[in-house]
DNA sequence: ACTAAAGAACTC
DNA sequence: AGTTCTTTAGTG
């Protein structure tokens, strides 16, 4: 008989092993890499992800009774020995089960099956003599529409009002029908022709650089460090070209679907075999897109991080873009980052991987003195565009000169200005809302999300909501401190400041872009459509004003609030404060036209701010590296976040704090490395739906010793544990 | 002595 | 995850 082990997809982190089937004689076909649907427990079905198969004595006997495997879920093995050996990797390194780094190589969690469209085509079968078509013109016309286009399919039959001539031309044997399967991709439509330019000499170097790993198979890591507009697009085009004339397959990621649209558009100028992936495609076109690649049609891959999960092989290049976005984190179990796996698959496929930043993570920067990575410079603008002006304005100057607006008078003057030359401006704003904080004048009491203590932001809807756990509550009428009447609504989120630039300057188009504005499908584009056609002179709005679009007629950019992320208890502040800043600024004045842009802070000697406001990145980490050694953190050590969770509070917390004296008796005192815990705390969401949450974190040198210690006791078995490798907030 | 609730074990 | 079997706590 021949049973096969089979992972089952139930998501549980106490299912870590395989369970074994019985095979029936009519599925004999199935080997590893198949998708089964098979009994398990009391569910009727479920789907199983066939490991191994093997013929054992029909005298065998095992310890529990075998089941029989219901089905095959496809026509083929889903699974290539790639994407399992890929899988069991992640699973081992982010300590998740196996059956949930499986099912990300799956275009839907449930593994439904999904139907395949046909569609016929039509083809000539033989030759034809002309002089028997006399009377049927009709017929004639498409035995010579066929001859010159070789295949139609019924659609431009119809078209040419042929539809009639076809049956006759089947019944004589002179056409004949194929099936083909469609497949649906709603990025088909994209085109778009090359501009013509001429490569940088800093291009150029880099392109040569890393062509020399490209030609010799081997894997290396690559860091493209290049101002905004200083080409990073164009260099990972020419990477491709070189790949795709090698016969290898690339992959492009960038961090969020929104920016997929304009990379696509970049490439199709280039290649036709592109495939998008990402998250909100409908199962049918990703299914579509899976098919594609998989049998060789495509040969670059461009998406969100989930296009690292698709069945491709011989891949030469992996692109990270913008590598330090916070979107390769996935917050959601399996917990994996996007850089990290990207980084192994390359390994796997002896590839080579291009992390491209403005304003590289510190991790890679770091790894990039150290010489791990290589290090590839761009700093200049192509066609010698120059980086826009920024000047710096100290908000408590303002204030003293008597100025309790939002905007600085200069920021007011340049706005002016801009509009008057009839140029267009963006102005960011991080924080959304009307007001940010809410505070008895009484007491002095904030009000703090009741489920996480984060300041509540009130909106111009009349709710005051939390913008972490989304709680919505309404605000209060008095104190519930010290029962006073008066609250004040302080604070400048974007629906205040829409009031602002309403107010100063009534004639000017706005448009807010934020979370609340975007909230419908294509919210997001169609709101960027509308700027870069100008139907709007001033966009503002949170961080996605900032990100990765050029709108040819923006020469001047406002960044308020620009140190409100530094006073946040987060190691990376500073870090995303100088992102935030180079963004926003690289929007400005691309083209001909000089841009200038103007920094609102308090605190203007930040390190952040002022070099943020000189866009000069390495002096920055001149000084943020030192400070990230001192209080050892990252890129000085790796994170571990351990989530415990339990109905009771004290249950939770006694947990949490068994483990982390078990981890300074076992780990701590007996490593080289150095490594601390520290914890337990509330976790930053600290109840979610009547459970209490409590946070651990890890900071070690030796991320292995920290796993064997969690496999030891099992943790990453449990159910009331998450556990989180590289997370991205501490908390 | 009995019942309800919490906890552990199991799913091929 | 969802279910069942086992242990423990609670009650008069």
């Amino acid at each position: 008989m021949i049973t096969a082990e089979v992972c089952v997809n139930v998501t549980a982190n106490n299912i870590q092993k395989n369970f074994t089937y019985l095979v029936p004689d009519r599925l004999k076909f199935l080997s590893a890499g198949w998708r089964v649907s098979v009994p398990f427990g009391r569910f009727k079905k479920i789907v199983g992800f066939v490991m191994s198969v093997r013929e054992v004595e029909d005298s065998m006997t095992f310890e529990f009774e075998l089941k029989e495997i219901f089905e095959a879920i496809d026509e083929e093995s889903w699974f290539t020995p790639e994407m399992m050996s890929a899988a069991r990797w992640m699973s081992e390194f982010y300590l998740c089960p196996l059956s949930q780094t499986m099912a990300l190589f799956m275009p839907g969690r449930k593994g439904k099956k999904i139907a395949a469209r046909f569609e016929k085509i039509y083809k000539p079968a033989r030759a034809f003599e002309e002089k028997n078509f006399k009377k049927a013109t009709a017929q004639l016309k498409l035995l010579k529409l066929l001859e010159e286009r070789g295949e139609l399919r019924t659609f431009e039959i119809s078209e040419q009002k042929l539809s009639g001539a076809v049956k006759p031309l089947i019944e004589a044997g002179l056409i004949k029908v194929e099936e083909r399967r469609i497949l649906r991709d709603s990025y088909s439509k994209i085109k778009s022709v090359p501009r013509r330019f001429e490569l940088t000499a800093e291009q150029t170097a880099a392109i040569n650089t890393v062509e020399k790993f490209l030609t010799a198979r081997e894997f290396q890591g690559f860091l493209l460090h290049g101002v905004t507009g200083s080409g990073k697009t164009q260099v990972y085009i020419e990477l491709t070209k070189i790949t795709r004339r090698m016969g290898r397959r690339v992959i492009i990621l960038v961090p969020e679907i929104a920016l997929t649209s304009q990379i696509v558009l970049h490439f199709k100028a280039y290649f036709s075999d592109v495939a998008v992936l990402h998250s909100r495609l409908s199962l049918q076109e990703r299914s579509d897109a899976f098919h594609r690649i998989r049998n060789g049609e495509v040969g670059i891959v461009i998406g969100a991080r989930s296009a690292l999960f698709t069945p491709i092989d011989n891949v030469g290049l992996i692109v990270l873009d913008e590598e330090q976005d916070h979107s390769y984190k996935q917050e959601n179990a399996p917990r994996y980052h996007a850089r990290i796996v990207a980084e192994e698959f390359a390994k796997f496929h002896e590839a080579a991987i291009v992390f491209g930043s403005a304003t590289p993570s510190l991790e890679s920067f770091y790894r990039a003195k150290l010489g791990e990575l290589i290090l590839l410079k761009m700093p200049r603008r192509v066609l010698n565009n120059p980086l826009p002006l920024v000047e710096c304005v100290d908000m408590r100057g303002e204030l003293r000169a008597g100025n309790k607006e939002v905007l600085s008078r200069d920021l007011m003057e340049l706005l002016k200005r801009t509009l008057s030359e009839k140029n267009q401006a963006i102005i960011l704003l991080n924080r959304r809302g009307w007001s940010t904080i809410v505070m008895c004048r009484s007491c002095g009491v904030v009000f703090g999300c009741p489920d996480c203590g984060l300041p509540m932001t009130y909106h111009a809807d009349g709710k005051l909501c939390c913008h972490r756990c989304e709680v919505e509550l309404a605000p209060p009428e008095i104190c519930p401190e010290c029962g006073s009447r008066h609250i004040k609504f302080l604070g400048t989120g974007t629906e205040k400041l829409e009031r602002a630039l309403k107010n100063f300057f009534p004639n000017a188009r706005v448009l807010r872009m934020d979370r609340d504005s975007t909230r419908e499908k294509f919210g997001y584009k169609k709101i960027l459509d509308a700027f870069a056609k100008h139907e709007a002179d001033i966009l503002f709005g949170t961080r996605m004003v900032a990100k990765g679009h050029d709108i040819s007629g923006v020469t001047a950019v406002g960044v308020l609030n620009a140190d409100s992320a530094l006073n946040f208890s987060n190691f990376r502040a500073a870090e995303q404060c100088f992102e935030l800043i180079t963004q926003a600024a690289g929007r400005a004045g691309r083209a001909d036209l000089p841009g200038k842009v103007i920094v609102q802070a308090y605190n203007v000697n930040a390190p952040a701010i002022k070099f943020g406001c000189a866009q000069d990145y390495e002096k920055f980490c001149a000084i943020e590296i030192p400070q990230r050694k001192e209080v050892f953190f990252p890129p000085f050590c790796r994170l571990v976040k351990l989530i415990v969770m339990s109905t009771k509070e004290d249950k939770a917390k006694t947990l949490a704090k068994e483990i982390v004296r078990a981890f300074r008796i076992e780990v701590v005192k007996n490593s080289v490395e150095r490594q601390e815990i520290f914890g337990p705390i509330k976790a930053a969401i600290a109840n979610l739906r009547g459970v209490f949450r409590f946070s651990v974190l890890i900071k070690s040198n030796n991320l292995s010793a920290v796993r064997n210690f969690l496999r030891a006791h099992g943790l990453h078995k449990r159910n009331d544990i998450q556990i989180d490798i590289d997370p991205s907030t501490t908390d």
